[in-house]
DNA sequence: TTTATGTTTCCATGATTATCGAAATGATGC
DNA sequence: GCATCATTTCGATAATCATGGAAACATAAA
């Protein structure tokens, strides 16, 4: 992950609405929410719900998927992960000094493994 | 960490600059770096690198300690691990579903349990 | 085709943020 | 005290962002 997509992934995240509906997508699952079902969850008009969902999905954060007249959006897992992947790797002296030593360990090298398969 | 802390968090890391900033600090170890030498590391004007700093140090990322008539800033190890804690356990179905296996058995638990000391 | 429902786009508004020169503040040595 | 260097605050400007009503668009049922 270059550092031009982690300041738009971090920017995405940093806001409350914005994290709230991640957050929400990411208890519904992969089978995600409907936009309307969001909006009411989170009490947001339907035009601030859908600027919010597209930003997130810009910043490659959540998949749409429409189905009848609904679009459901579903949490990606992968983007988080690299996210936190890149946070470690580069925030954190080379993956070892913001994490506990198990996971220090296995981090850096694994998630690189598992990005060139998943993404 | 609460959501209004990993918002602030996430906001201070979303802008190039800072990000930029931060990661210098990484680098530069717990001995930090002065003002100045951020400044002319990353070529920008006092004013401006005053700016960004505040906002890493009042987000926690950044502690500041005055030395003569300098002042260094260091990262905050800490705080980033509290904010990708937060990430994994908030935003990752309970810490499992954006790690690789072997880190997430032990990363929620054990940042828990790191996070009661430190914090 | 009309009607109903879900979602997005358009648009205006207010709020926040980034930038940086200039001036002020703080710290040290003479 | 005064001179010097480091840093922060002030203040103005431009740009970006968040909000949400109204209208447009899309899909499906009657």
């Amino acid at each position: 992950m270059k550092t031009a997509q982690a300041v738009d992934t971090l920017a995405a995240l940093a806001q409350e609405t914005r994290l709230s509906i991640f957050r929400l997508l990411v208890e519904a699952g992969p089978r995600g929410m409907n936009a309307g079902a969001i909006a009411a969850a989170l009490d947001i008009p339907p035009a601030t719900l859908s600027f919010h969902v597209a930003q997130l999905s810009r910043a490659g954060l959540t998949d749409a998927r429409q189905d009848g007249r609904f679009v459901f959006y579903a949490a990606n897992y992968a983007a988080m992960d690299e996210l936190i992947a890149f946070l470690t790797d580069n925030c954190c002296q080379g993956g070892g000094a913001c994490l506990p030593k198990t996971a220090a360990a296995a981090t850096s090298a694994k998630r690189r493994a598992r990005a060139g398969v998943a993404a």
